[in-house]
DNA sequence: GTCATTAAATGTACGATGTACACTTAATTT
DNA sequence: AAATTAAGTGTACATCGTACATTTAATGAC
């Protein structure tokens, strides 16, 4: 396969460019993430991270949504660029390099018959395995970026259902911190934001006595997203 | 220019992958921005962030650290990546990927003749001119990731010199955050990290009175620096 | 040499925020 | 009806953030 390049750009060596998605999901108060068994050579059949080539005519972020859509059926998902990584051996078939993408999707809504097509499992983050590649620095990274995120933008209502309720919330944030919280503290500050809305409704799931479940309200949601703000929840 | 791609990466269009510098600087209590005029087609003589193309060998890290020392003879430069910037459309002459970093510096440390052999000038940021391509972008979210970062790192302490006054580095965060800061407040908080060495030599440019000079406790610095930590100064 | 000028240096009081902590309630199961 | 389980609730104290005015050291002008 040949390929030309423009004689103005003075360049010997094209690359090949990446993308590999870190897919975060939340269940069973575990924070988990979805692997797939990689089926392409070299290191086929192991476990990787969700990747895919760069378009001729995508940029990076729509690549990403792409591999994403392949393996979850998922549209409008949130995704975060995380890092180029580029070190020349990180791939021993050719030059490549990777853009790690950061996505976060709720456990329910993905489709399983596409998963099961990829080879994929969910896996406890206390569990994940060996991954090819550099893939588990990019786990770690994508970590790294999820509690820093957690402190500053909601993203955790994009890892739980519609419809939740504040022991979950909380559940999950002890999940990104790997800590436990205090119950009182943790309500009072995430209803002092103002982002939650009350239902009528109660899980009964969990425990005997049922615990109410809450929405999101978005427009605060949105308007707490763009203008950058500091959930207020002491790890 | 043809390039053989091994077949087992069934892709039909390799790309450019290039770096680009967001080079800032401090003096005369403004913050700065190092810009080139570009050397070559498409947009030649516009004006530009110092870039260049990935090497063979090479991670992006080493490519930026090359193309950093390049314009200014510096090496050892605190370097953070800071996007993967890749609208197929994004430069006119090829498809290229950017990937953008951004780069501390200390001034009067750089080599002015091969700034001047680049056609390179400081802007004040306020000052910015039009730049090619998405560059204009590259540089405003440096400057977001810059306010960031000197909530959470020394950052400023790599924008000025080796001996500094506590006035140079109030200034320094009232150029950072556009903000003018309480004199008292802003020392008790610096200060308190123990961060800083307090020297036996005034700087008397400033006024007559003069300032006493800090110094940075390198050792401290290492252990906020990987340990990360709240740089006490509110904004 | 005294006075005026300039920027540097310093401390405190108040309000807001973070944090630790124990009992009651609702519903089910035995 | 008694026991069990998890959900729900409020207060007191410590820490941190923030606003704010005067004194000090040195130089330059008269």
């Amino acid at each position: 396969m040949s390929v030309v390049i423009p004689e103005i750009y003075n360049v010997h060596t094209p690359l090949l460019v990446a993308v590999d998605c870190i897919i975060f999901g939340f269940n069973e108060c575990e924070l988990k993430l979805l692997l797939v068994k990689r089926q392409m050579e070299p290191a086929r059949g192991e476990w990787s991270l969700m990747g895919g080539f760069l378009g001729e005519h995508e940029s990076l972020d729509e690549a990403a949504a792409r591999i994403l859509n392949q393996l979850t059926g998922l549209t409008d998902v949130y995704l975060d660029q995380l890092y180029a990584h580029s070190d020349p051996d990180r791939d021993p078939g050719a030059r490549v390099i990777s853009v790690s993408y950061y996505a976060l999707i709720k456990i329910s809504q993905h489709n399983q018959e596409l998963a099961k097509e990829h080879d994929a499992e969910w896996f406890k983050l206390s569990e994940i395995p060996k991954l090819i590649f550099d893939h588990n620095l990019m786990v770690d990274m994508a970590l790294q970026l999820l509690r820093k995120q957690a402190k500053t933008k909601p993203v955790g209502f994009e890892l739980l259902p519609e419809k939740f309720t504040l022991p979950q919330l909380q559940a999950l944030y002890e999940a990104i911190y790997q800590k436990e919280l205090d119950r009182r503290n943790f309500r009072k500050n995430v209803l002092s934001m103002g982002m939650l809305e009350k239902l009528d409704e109660k899980d009964k799931t969990g425990s005997r006595k049922g615990a109410w479940l809450y929405r999101f309200n978005i427009s605060k949601y949105e308007s707490f997203r763009n203008q950058g703000f500091f959930f207020n929840v002491s790890v």
